[in-house]
DNA sequence: AAGTGGTCTAGACCACTTT
DNA sequence: AAGTGGTCTAGACCACTTC
């Protein structure tokens, strides 16, 4: 990336008022972001402020891999100085992609590239924590590790083929030697190839940071959906838990850059001594 | 509420090593920002930015009823000249309390305080949603309203005295005809004088819209602890299901300005065609 | 001392709403 | 036309980190 592409107005109006323009205009160096076509007919194509260019721009560069977690990318000057831009709009656009933890200021360091290898945001994505004590990070068991073919409801959430390959993974989670969490996941084939037991457990940490640094894939956001359910015989055997014990069947589909889905899961939790924590504001 | 009493600066350094001022300096006239210099000893009592003492001095106004949910506030400007500071800090205090939802913009208009009575605004703190077709406000229905001692859990919860007087509600909400949620709740009888089975029939839409008009008690923000159960004859009854079916069990504590509880809830949420619906970001 | 992000200001113009 | 919030710029200084 060297030169910015940016286009600098915040209204069609402008534009074609001020002359007969197209409808897009390049700054010094280049041709227009957001320029949706030189078209002559415009029906309504709703431009964005430049710091919404600036914000797209960056995260390209994120999703390009440009800048790897955990890296530090160019200062707010460099970055203006590229765009084409004055500091105050690129801070503008790195204020709101830090605000949706993409990115992670440091004063006086620089501005870093979020990462799942840090015990900052451990808990964003463990929303389990126990009725008593403070939390802290399950001891991990994996059950089974396979590869599939995806049946039709799991495609349709990942955005996949009926019959592409996934990789199947179930896990128990304890706290405190007690199992409380069975988790199943469903991963895309074509993402996670050669993801085995073995490299599984050999992992320490968190699942996203092995996601991240082994197969390049940044989870950044997930989307939940929480039932209540009664453990079977197989689920009941796993936890260590009588058949017909409640538990919250929490369902979560996970995104990457450029809302892509990368992960399926379906978790089931022992609410006997945990509870599932939510923040309403 | 007339002259701005803020405090220009952002260390404790600035004050302490300027002159022997007390700890808080007024502004007549916008003395000069951050007057830097050497300290002689830095306790580090934590200053505040600007901007966040002008936040803390609009919120002082929400709370105190001096602009009520749903009214206009004064402009950016006026609150600029009010406070002594430039119109862009003023904007930046209102940007956070923006993104805390305790003030909406809207361009062209002004700033408004937010309030219950709003469609936008009606689902963020129902989160129950169905699993096909798009999410509609249940019907309510009061079962029980009754004036009562408050345990030590309730009272321990609500940060008042075990003993002291509790509103107790016990209502079913319906979606379609179909009881799904059976709510108990318990609010601090100091604030919730008067409040009857009939009140809360007569009022139509959500019941933090009636707290915020009929007791002056606006809610901002909850915390959520979900757990799975079973229901017991009672429950099962009330939501006509059979004994022992799995439920989601969510116990609720909403606050006020100035992280005051004053509602504590538990909900029974039946899962066969909704969820619990969460964003993890 | 130099470089980074954080705060504050002042001024310009745009977009939207109301008068 | 006037007033509001929204965007963009330019410059200053502060706080923090590193050299």
């Amino acid at each position: 990336m060297v030169g910015g592409f940016v286009v600098k107005l915040q209204s069609m109006n402008s534009i074609i008022s001020t002359a007969n323009n197209p409808t897009v205009v390049p700054t010094a160096s280049g041709a227009g972001v957001g320029a949706s076509s030189a078209s002559s007919l415009n029906a309504s194509p709703t431009f964005s402020p430049l710091y919404q260019q600036i914000k797209a721009l960056i995260t390209q560069s994120l999703q390009s891999g440009e800048w790897k977690p955990g890296e530090l990318i160019p200062s707010e000057m460099e970055l203006a100085s590229r765009f084409k831009v004055s500091q105050g709009t690129v801070r503008k656009a790195i204020d709101e992609l830090s605000a949706e933890n993409l990115v992670v200021r440091r004063q006086g360091k620089g501005t870093f590239v979020a990462t799942h290898h840090e015990a900052r945001s451990q808990f964003r994505f463990l929303r389990l924590a126990p009725d008593e004590g403070v939390p802290h990070y399950p001891e991990n068991r994996i059950i089974e590790v396979k590869r599939m073919r995806a049946p039709a409801e799991v495609a349709r959430l990942l955005d996949i083929k009926s019959g592409d390959s996934v990789v199947f993974i179930r896990r128990v989670q304890s706290f405190s030697g007690v199992p409380t969490i069975l988790d199943d996941l469903w991963l895309p084939g074509s993402i996670f190839k050669g993801l085995t037991v073995e490299r599984l457990n050999e992992y320490k940490g968190p699942m996203y940071g092995l996601f991240e640094t082994e197969f390049g894939t940044h989870m950044i956001r997930a989307s939940e959906q929480i039932r209540a359910v009664c453990a079977d015989e197989a689920v009941a055997s796993l936890l260590g838990v009588g058949v017909g014990m409640p538990l919250l069947n929490v369902e979560r589909v996970s995104f990457t850059y450029g809302d892509k889905p990368v992960e399926l899961r379906r978790g089931l939790y022992l609410t006997l001594n945990h509870h599932y924590r939510n923040e309403l504001s």
